[in-house]
DNA sequence: GAGTGGTCTAGACCACAGC
DNA sequence: CTGTGGTCTAGACCACTCC
């Protein structure tokens, strides 16, 4: 038999305690100096079982007098595969979605940028960066990076991109590609988004294509404690029965 | 001025000398006690700096001899917006993939489950757990349930689930929605995929619909250092431009 | 002020994987 | 055997937030 490491088992406690629903989102787990008391540990040990599940998702933290560590919530769902914008879908259930514009001018691609957008390295792009706010709460950081001259879909941040292109630009937008991956938050985006370092992040990085050629390409950074996302595929989006 | 924590400062650097390319995907970093020397720091906050680029995703780190810290490279794309089954995915970019049923058997739904399934709680439900291997790599592990009734369903399961369904049962599988979370190995995840603790992962659990009742119900848990995920959107998916 | 989580030290020993 | 990362201690002080 494998030993258990003492910072795993009081992880396995403590996430029995909140699947079991003895512990219900909101509720705030024991101090981290309780906690030390309760399994015998020296406080670096607690606070690694509580980094662990911090990463899992399932509780969160907060310092000062009457903070503590607490079951976090169940949050709202963004659906990724409909075209319209962020703000509407959260419209419909019923959420305030407002957003602004950290910055925003031409910089140099990077090498990412470059190669989605078929530049050369160092060529000058449009680049916006946005934090939209759910509920007042910074919950996503938008990147974009477009060509020089589609500068002005800026202008109509709350619509979806493709709209945006197609009422100022006159450009049909007919597919994007996303890529999602997990990942902590870096120190930019943990400042703009208020986080505690570490705090798990979804990412998206986003193809926006007018026939074959890619016009836009954005990278998304998205609290997963604040938003959710969702994929919907249909049936009739491809044939798959074929050898 | 805010104070920079030394475990922010150290990964900061190290981060940069990854995206610089000065350190290319399968380098090795320097190993984590000279690290100590270089930055003049405990052990501890070498470690908390690495740890937080483990979270990103930037570095894998491997034990003895000839391990190290080393910058990761890129994996595969998997797309799931293409209800063709992973297996032809693969094979089309010319890489292997096997399967490996760990469980599979009658048990009680728990809460997901039922309210997944429109079940009770405690209702019986046929579950499978099925590991998956790129090229020999664990990758991905799904669990996934269904109404005793389509337990044969299982004997197709390197097929995509819809035609797995169309085939044994002639049911019409016609939707699927997945939600997409981050977050870290539990243990059982960490042991199925060999990795260890607090690696991040991408979680999905879904919903496969015929009509409008969901007839399966599956969570996937995907190692992002071996398979990175994809959605794509098509304009005709929806018509946004309506008030 | 007082109690919370956040950072940090300077060690120690363990587990693993090649040589 | 040796060098790698993994776990752990028993403290210390800092930063935040409400009372």
């Amino acid at each position: 038999m494998p030993r258990i490491p003492a910072y795993v088992a009081i992880a396995e406690s403590l996430r029995a305690r909140i699947e079991s629903g003895e512990l219900k989102p909101g509720d705030r787990l024991p101090a981290e100096r309780e906690l030390v008391d309760d399994f015998n540990v020296a406080r670096m040990t607690v606070r690694h079982a509580l980094d662990t599940l911090q990463m899992e998702g399932l509780i969160d933290r907060k310092r000062g007098r009457t903070g503590g560590t607490f079951v976090r919530s169940i949050p709202p769902v963004l659906d990724l595969t409909r075209i319209v914008g962020i703000d509407r879908q959260l419209r419909e259930i019923g959420l305030e979605q407002t957003h602004q514009v950290v910055q925003s001018g031409i910089v140099e691609a990077n090498h990412s940028v470059s190669s989605a957008l078929s530049l050369e390295l160092g060529d000058p792009v449009f680049r916006t960066e946005i934090v939209r706010y759910i509920a007042d709460n910074p919950a996503i950081v938008e990147v974009f990076y477009v060509a020089r001259e589609f500068e002005s879909v800026i202008e109509h941040l709350d619509l979806a991109l493709i709209d945006a292109f197609s009422i100022t630009m006159g450009t049909t937008v007919d597919r994007r590609e996303d890529l999602v991956t997990p990942g902590a938050a870096t120190d930019a985006e943990r400042k703009t988004l208020d986080v505690p370092g570490g705090t798990q992040l979804l990412r998206i990085t986003r193809k926006t294509f007018a026939g074959e050629e890619v016009i836009a390409y954005s990278e998304l950074a998205i609290r997963p404690d604040v938003a959710q996302v969702r994929v919907v595929t249909h049936r009739e989006d491809e044939t798959s029965l074929q050898p």
